[in-house]
DNA sequence: AATCCGTGGGT
DNA sequence: TACCCAAGGAT
């Protein structure tokens, strides 16, 4: 590209160009992250192991690095390599990610984990392209496995990069009409050299100086080399397509107790709302319609007793649960399983569950 | 293309 | 309290 003997900074150094600033951002001030290899050693071509970055990257899609990092390790101590993963049981794997929401990534994280070990000899594919194709792996996913495990040149583009880009260029456009803009200003952007590094240095950056609110500008590796910042309007950025209004929804759960202190459970269906993962008996409340609300939509017939309502607030609804307790019973499950006080604390169940079995037994969820 | 899908922490 | 929103993907 550049001849060897053009100045370090020339006119072939369009306004789009800040890797180099960021990169020597990152090189002094990059998070240290359990899935992360520093930039020390990634000079000198050092690469995560590509299963870690994915394990990692699923488990970040919309979660925040701090609820990340214990799943990551319990996964990583459990299934070291994608080939325990794949050997493992699907409800195993639900078990240990109970609590990290959004459930189709675990039931698609051991697809993958499947596809991987049986059609790739255990590989992860080294582009773009190869990873999309894999169940769970997106836009997003595919490329910053591609830049961070393997070093290609991929765009990168997190809620993080959409945020640093849209303020650098003080960008009009809202989103998502603007994912394509934003798209574009990246793949310009990636250095041929460290675009993992650059990819892992756009997002640090969003996450401790371009953060949403209160942007620390003065601390910024661009400087004044940002539109947002020279408006002194970098807050404003993104713009964002008006948000729709969540219903409040209600319904009922039943916690039904055995004289040596099991609790009935049983199996949500494996797709949509909780899919695959454990619950108590409900009233047919989802996202669209409330259900009964009281206890004439018990599982059987006794004495149900109020323990009060618990508020759950999902992506799309909110969720007012009135929970009812009975017990001792004596009962055949009919539908699902007893669980034991030893296993409870280990099932699969969601946080609404864990909260609405907490409202009728105290302490009854909370491990070892 | 718009909708569906969790949860917890920050402000 | 109420709202924001986080390393998005599937349909």
């Amino acid at each position: 590209m550049a001849c060897p003997d053009a100045p370090v900074i020339d006119a072939t150094a369009s306004s789009d160009d800040f890797s180099a600033p960021l990169l020597a951002w990152y090189d002094r001030h990059h998070r240290h992250l359990p899935w992360r290899t520093p930039p020390a050693e990634t000079k000198h071509g050092v690469l995560p192991d590509p299963y870690r970055v994915w394990l990692s990257e699923v488990m970040l899609q919309q979660t925040t690095v701090g609820a990340v990092q214990r799943y990551y390790l319990d996964f990583l101590d459990a299934w070291p390599t994608v080939d325990a993963l794949a050997a493992a049981e699907t409800e195993d794997v639900m078990r240990a990610w109970a609590g990290l929401g959004y459930y189709s990534r675990a039931r698609n994280l051991k697809k993958c984990a499947e596809a991987v070990a049986n059609d790739h000899a255990g590989r992860f594919p080294d582009t773009e392209a190869g990873l999309k194709a894999l169940p769970g792996i997106g836009d997003y996913t595919a490329a910053a496995i591609a830049a961070i495990a393997f070093n290609r040149p991929a765009a990168v583009v997190d809620g993080n990069v959409e945020r640093v880009v849209t303020r650098r260029a003080a960008m009009e456009t809202p989103l998502p009409q603007a994912k394509p803009m934003i798209r574009e200003i990246v793949a310009n952007a990636v250095p041929d050299h460290r675009p993992g590094d650059f990819a892992q240095a756009m997002m640090d950056l969003g996450a401790t100086i371009c953060t949403p609110r209160r942007p620390a500008c003065v601390l910024c590796p661009i400087g004044t080399d940002c539109a947002g910042r020279v408006l002194g309007e970098a807050e404003r950025f993104p713009l964002k397509a008006a948000k729709i209004e969540k219903p409040t929804r209600q319904g009922a759960a039943f916690v039904a107790v055995r004289a040596d202190g099991a609790v009935l459970l049983r199996k949500r269906p494996p797709r949509g709302l909780l899919g695959g993962m454990s619950e108590v008996p409900t009233s047919g409340w989802n996202a669209r319609s409330d259900g009964v609300a009281d206890a004439s939509a018990a599982p059987f017939a006794a004495e149900w007793r109020s323990c009060g309502t618990i508020r759950h607030v999902f992506t799309h609804f909110t969720l007012e649960l009135a929970v009812f307790r009975a017990g001792p019973v004596s009962r055949a499950g009919a539908d699902g399983w007893w669980s034991g006080p030893a296993d409870l604390p280990h099932e699969a169940l969601p946080s609404v569950m864990k909260k609405a079995i907490e409202a009728a037994i105290p302490g009854a969820t909370s491990k070892s």
